[in-house]
DNA sequence: CGGTATAATGATATATCGTTACATTTCCTG
DNA sequence: CAGGAAATGTAACGATATATCATTATACCG
């Protein structure tokens, strides 16, 4: 029971610690629906219980974690399984790999601006995707300024989050 | 015999492709000799080996692939050999992890706001690693916006290198 | 409805990346 | 030279990810 974030006023990008979460992964798991029909992909069995299971976590899952959790008709599914669904949900922009720990997590967002800047708390493992606007513009800077092309990025930033800062908040 | 980055006036974080290698490699292992003086550890013939190969790459290079390249004695080094080394310059700032290639860099400049940012080029792997400020100040902002205290970051940049755009430059 | 092409799955094996454990050697220090 | 810390050698293992190929489900089209 500690203070939650000192200034609840400021909009963050970490979800409420008591939110409705069911209606969360319910929204998430329309999004995908919807994400599906338009791409052309189906968003089968395998793949909703994966994006269901990192939907539910708020926080990057290893592979071999969700194989573990699961039970597919009575039986572990082969890792290859969730690497599939896995690589289906990435590329349609429902999952990133969060490459510095080998994990997953679910998109958080609507896919405006999403996926390039991660917070990942180191205590807690609590994950926040806030809009990287400003870090694509200093990628872009940076690109202008060398002759790089850039393609793509992901950053990743390690820390605490506001929950498990030693609490007092002021500083 | 592509046309060279079009504004030769701007300083590149890519090093030239025609300079003095031999002399960058020396570079590189005087300043770890500097280093290791500094922080207590020593700079054995294993780790100067890794070191050099990684100097005379200017890219990412995988852990195995060191283990291949390597003739130690007249014969291959176990893998974790190449991690020890790895570890230890890695924990003295003289290389990089590049996590979303499971690679491993040559830090290029003097410590001075090293590691942050990556450029890799997708085509030739070239390697940059241009000044993080303006990245740094966004993580903060982000940072400071969400209650989230960062520790760490790193922004992998994948993407076209000078050299490896398609020529002409203009656009 | 039936046939065909495509997408997705199941199952097994294997590749790639990284670490643990413990014995031995090297090298600094007194 | 003795003693201890740092580094190495060697073998086995654990964790992460992909290859291959046979099979099943779904969409599409006549």
């Amino acid at each position: 029971m500690k203070p939650s974030s000192p200034t609840p006023g400021e909009p963050s990008p970490f979800p409420a610690r008591r939110h409705d979460h069911d209606a969360c992964i319910a929204d998430g798991l329309a999004r995908a629906e919807a994400v599906c029909r338009e791409r052309g992909g189906r968003l089968t069995e395998n793949r909703r219980a994966v994006l269901g299971l990192l939907l539910a976590e708020h926080r990057p899952v290893g592979a071999y974690e969700i194989v573990e959790r699961f039970d597919w008709k009575r039986r572990k599914p082969a890792p290859v399984q969730i690497y599939r669904a896995l690589s289906f949900l990435e590329a349609a922009g429902l999952v990133h790999r969060i490459a510095s720990r080998n994990a997953y997590v679910a998109c958080s967002g609507p896919k405006e601006e999403h996926g390039t800047v991660f917070l990942v708390c180191r205590d807690c493992g609590t994950f926040a995707e806030p809009s990287g606007a400003a870090v694509g513009l200093a990628v872009r800077g940076l690109a202008a300024a060398s002759g790089f092309e850039p393609h793509s990025h992901a950053l990743e930033v390690t820390g605490r989050c506001p929950d498990c800062r030693p609490a007092g908040g002021g500083c």
